[in-house]
DNA sequence: ATAAAAAATGAATAACCATTCATTCGGTTG
DNA sequence: CAACCGAATGAATGGTTATTCATTTTTTAT
């Protein structure tokens, strides 16, 4: 009765778990842009993964865990970006901070279905401390590394008066508040004029290597 | 026990059903920040408020009409205080910044289940076009008397490079991202310290009015 | 090729929850 | 005081949804 539309090249169940869970995860993500969190059910994502009833239950248990998972997912998508370039022998302070914030504003990052699912998570995390942890743990995580990046271009560019720690606040709430204008007012700013914004901001610290343009 | 202290002074027969709607809206705002607004329920929210089941539906019709005024009411409250410091022939242009910023970081707007609320319904403007709207009309309304003010100050000190409206997108998304500090780490950025910082950004900008210190 | 194991299915179940409405309550009026 | 009327109640209703598990399908091992 049921014409189950998975043709042939996926490979229907040969698929390993992690792939399997990393379906379902971006089917969550999905869901919970075009439907809220609070209207995504288990139907909603395992039709969405092109799925059954029962295959999440089979995987995570719980619904409540694979949304725990999936807010791990963006989260460990992020750091691991962000990670990667403190990371790269290669870059200089300034290729850095310049390539930390072409990041915060790429299209992987800034994707609306994903700014979606942050906000959600975001606006649960007074009521779920595991959220709460969760979020709380990369944002220690990327504050440490970047007041860093910020102290080493304040050394090198001979900035007397310069709080490292201040600039990274104001950084962080500053692309934080851009995603949401990404988010709200998807017909005003774009991720590049968002990434101007930032980089402005940046210019007012930074005035010798970041130009105003 | 649940005090309801809302003695109409005026318009004995409507005034009390203006002040019942009320009285659910912030008990929605409570739950809400307790339990997530996917968690909150119509059970809930009344028995925040002390009374029973049907009341919702007799003075809302719908729970997503309550919802959708539960919105409404903070976006109110906001946009209210904002343009009653705007309006206010008394301030200086110098003032009203400083006067918007203040309010801003004050308790009333800073109060953790408010920020809550915002989060959570912005979370879900991608899925419900209503609060998208909402939210629309009303950073467009700030958003204009704030650029108004920044070219205000600009004119009256002689600021030559500055451009009122990056400055807008600057230090909204600024604040905006200072009230997800304040809701995600509690025991991190305090609302004074978020001032300090939001104040910190526009003295790059206008040096001779708000000082760095 | 066959058996055993693993993955996936989806109808059935049980819990949950928004909404309804017959009834009760409390105050106002004549 | 009695009749009235809107406000409020909360048990009952019906729709929704997470979870279970007996069964089916596919893979792997022998």
């Amino acid at each position: 009765m049921e014409a189950v539309k998975t043709k042939s090249s996926d490979t229907p169940r040969s698929m390993p778990k992690q792939a399997r869970r990393k379906q379902l995860i971006e089917a969550t993500i999905k869901c919970i842009a075009e439907k809220g969190l609070s209207g995504t059910t288990m139907a909603d994502v395992t039709q969405q993964a092109g799925l059954s009833m029962g295959i999440v239950n089979l995987h995570f248990e719980t619904k409540e865990k694979l949304l725990i998972e999936t807010l791990r997912f963006i989260s460990t998508e992020y750091t691991s970006g962000l990670t990667k370039i403190f990371n790269n022998e290669k870059l200089s302070t300034e290729e850095k901070i310049t390539s930390h914030v072409s990041f915060d504003f790429s299209r992987k990052i800034t994707d609306r279905n994903k700014l979606a699912v942050w906000f959600a998570f975001w606006g649960e995390t007074k009521s779920r401390p595991t959220y709460l942890s969760i979020c709380a743990d990369y944002i220690n995580e990327i504050a440490t590394n970047l007041t860093k990046l910020f102290a080493e271009l304040k050394d090198e560019g001979n900035y007397t008066s310069i709080d490292p720690e201040l600039v990274c606040v104001c950084y962080t709430a500053l692309s934080d508040g851009l995603w949401l204008d990404l988010l709200v007012t998807p017909r005003g700013l774009k991720p590049d004029q968002a990434q101007t914004v930032a980089m402005h901001y940046l210019g007012t610290q930074f005035y010798n290597h970041f130009s105003a343009e």
